[in-house]
DNA sequence: AGCATATTGTTCGCACTCGGAACAAAAGGC
DNA sequence: GCCTTTTGTTCCGAGTGCGAACAATATGCT
């Protein structure tokens, strides 16, 4: 039941049912395929002249092709139809803290090449370092003027829309335009977004059997810091400044913890791998710099250490563990009673244990949840994929492909 | 950029196109009304031959009429289009733990008669108690056979689609089917919803000028409780177990207040009515049993009291509105964080000393807010239109007729 | 081998849609 | 009285889904 916003609405032409139901027939292809024309109109509950004539235009279209003849019981043999999908490629970059990631992969996410180097931090040498190693990719690949979009993801907020990033703490970028410069210096369509939306979307447009997964989720990465996407209705929330799903600054509790944001008591000061790896070497987090967390890196002793600890037995750090595994709860609670998701998928190195954290976890949604249904909201730990940043920032590119028209 | 749920999807007929424009039609001359076909045409960028089919289809349909005759400065005068709205009745009812209120009005929210009697608590005798209310009326006002639905808004959680409230505390309601009653008994087709809700689809469809409203907003309304509505997109969203929404209970402080809910800490125990009724009065509240509020009441003592206290110089009393003013911006810190939406409308006692609260209000959002933009929010204290949750039991019915319609 | 049956995919007429142009109707200005 | 302007209607053309008939292709039975 949507009110339709008579200050920004689409009309109706002749064309648009043939749009609507285009669409429609490539979704229902991608996620059934190998699949007939005949098999096709059956699932849209059209005739079978309708969805042929659908066919031959999306072939027209190079969405998808022809493939093998399949096998009938009875009767005329179906000719199977594929998404194109292999030869349509897409560039995906991934800026991080410490190293920056380069991949080559088509529309799916399948990965045809990958570079990870140091990051730049200077925004103009940035721009001109990825755009040569971008040109290099594409030419050791063979792939130049065969590449559709470039995805990029950053760890920060981004104004989707103007390619603008609003503020990048870890990179020390604030209100730099990166999108326009990146377009011009390779002449690829680019797209800017957050590292935890990106995720989202790569949950939504990529995984393997998205088309049965829900259509309203929220994606939580567990990480240096909390990054959340939050997906209603098959559509991310942005919101209106671009910082919608901003999660990890809610408070738990006012007077808690410093965070690295400068508040006190927020959800990712309780939280984050900072936070736990405190919680078990004694840190006193409001006398720490900001860099404690990449001295730890330094000294190569990782969250991912302390869960291997836990698993052998070191019981402070199975406390430690299990304390950050009760506050991620009882912050999920405040997600499960205000946005009420069809599911929350978790990510982040501290779910290496989910075994050793389930339990706690549990237990602090349960104590803040408002109902018992709400309680039992699945929790999925993200699918062990590689890469589901570049993977998102792949989606920024491929999603417009399939997604559904505008329309009213 | 949404994606299409394969399983539940909606093909393209050869009148779909047509029901989108109708729909857009409908809703540009409900806006814009009085308007001439050709203004129309104008503004939905088609001929005035298509615009001309569209209106009479609506015509026929009883959804809009030709009134009078405008004035143009040449060329012929355009006959100008209404939508029928005075003669479109529909009844709406709101249950609160002191008094249960009945409205007839046309669906726009124009008040026909209006009825309130003391709450009926048994759901049973309730329920046969307010059909008998409902037929004498429509009786007295000569609408019966004339009604299209009923509405009815209740203070807990509602299952929209099936129509039970699942808890109403201040009720007394636990898993109650009111609307299959209801329905038999009044032989009106009847809507159920939480009272918060209500008031934002109050704000979405009846509001004068709604049409250049927000389209993503959240309506807080602060009195015994906390109740919330998130529109995103010009929809409701209700959520997975109808719990969406339930902002009052985050936490701002895990050792906090004792809530009513039995847990420590929510945003609800901070700054409802019997919260700043406390920090005035020095109660204790985890001492005090559920009812305090309801004795206060007695005593006939509100916050609306206490407002005007503050006004005219009691110290302590705007010292305690001022404090939850305060807890007021945090909370809506978080809700901005998350949601980011476009406007927050404020409604409750308390907003009634809104000259005394801004500022230490939004003191708390800026503390807590991420951004700078973000902490410009607009806050819009609900305009005084009277009874918003009646109004909203009526958009529960009359939103429909102005849907977009579902496709894709 | 010949025929019935079953299934896939195509083709055609029909009813419906928007789009554009021509037209009639109604008003004011000169 | 005629021109100009604007509104509202009518017509035909091109594009749409829908149903039925059709051709193509396979299997099974006699």
């Amino acid at each position: 039941m949507r009110k339709i916003n008579t200050r920004d609405f689409q009309v109706a032409t002749r064309g648009t049912s043939r749009e609507i139901n285009r669409r429609i027939a490539l979704n229902l292809i991608r996620e059934h395929q190998p699949i007939s024309r005949a098999d096709l109109a059956r699932r849209m509950s059209v005739t079978r002249g309708v969805a042929g004539v659908l066919v031959q235009e999306l072939i027209e279209r190079g969405l998808i092709y022809e493939g093998a003849t399949g096998e009938a019981a009875r009767g005329r043999k179906p000719t199977f139809l594929h998404v194109r999908a292999h030869d349509r490629l897409v560039l995906a970059a991934d800026v991080r803290f410490s190293k920056t990631y380069l991949m080559l992969c088509d529309i799916s996410g399948r990965q045809h090449a990958l570079e990870v180097w140091d990051t730049v931090f200077d925004p103009a040498r940035f721009v001109k370092d990825l755009a040569a190693r971008v040109r290099r990719m594409l030419k050791i690949q063979r792939a130049e003027g065969n590449c559709e979009g470039f995805g990029l993801v950053v760890p920060g907020m981004v104004d989707h829309r103007t390619g603008r990033i609003l503020n990048a703490p870890a990179l020390g970028w604030r209100d730099v335009d990166v999108r326009d410069r990146l377009a011009a210096a390779t002449g690829l369509s680019v797209q800017v977004e957050n590292a935890g939306r990106a995720c989202a979307l790569a949950q939504l447009w990529l995984e393997h059997g998205a088309g049965a997964g829900p259509h309203s989720f929220v994606y939580i990465n567990v990480s240096d810091g909390v990054g959340v996407g939050y997906v209603h209705n098959g559509e991310l929330v942005r919101g209106r400044d671009h910082i919608a799903g901003e999660f990890g600054h809610m408070p738990l509790d006012l007077g808690g913890p410093r965070c690295l944001c400068g508040r006190q008591g927020c959800w990712e000061a309780h939280v984050s791998n900072l936070a736990t790896l405190s919680r078990y070497f004694g840190w006193n987090l409001s006398k720490l710099s900001p860099n404690s967390l990449h001295e730890a890196e330094r000294k190569s002793f990782a969250v991912t250490d302390l869960v291997a600890r836990a698993r052998s037995g070191d019981a402070k750090a199975l406390g430690a563990v299990r304390a950050t595994a009760r506050f991620m709860g009882l912050g999920l609670a405040t997600i499960v009673n205000v946005l009420n998701p069809d599911t929350i998928y978790l990510a982040g190195e501290i779910t290496a244990g989910w075994d050793l954290i389930e339990e706690p976890l549990r237990a602090g949604l349960a104590e803040r949840v408002l109902t018992d249904a709400a309680a039992r909201t699945p929790l999925r730990v993200s699918s062990a994929h590689e890469y589901p940043r570049l993977r998102g920032a792949a989606a920024l590119i491929a999603a417009p492909t399939f997604a559904a028209p505008r329309v009213a």
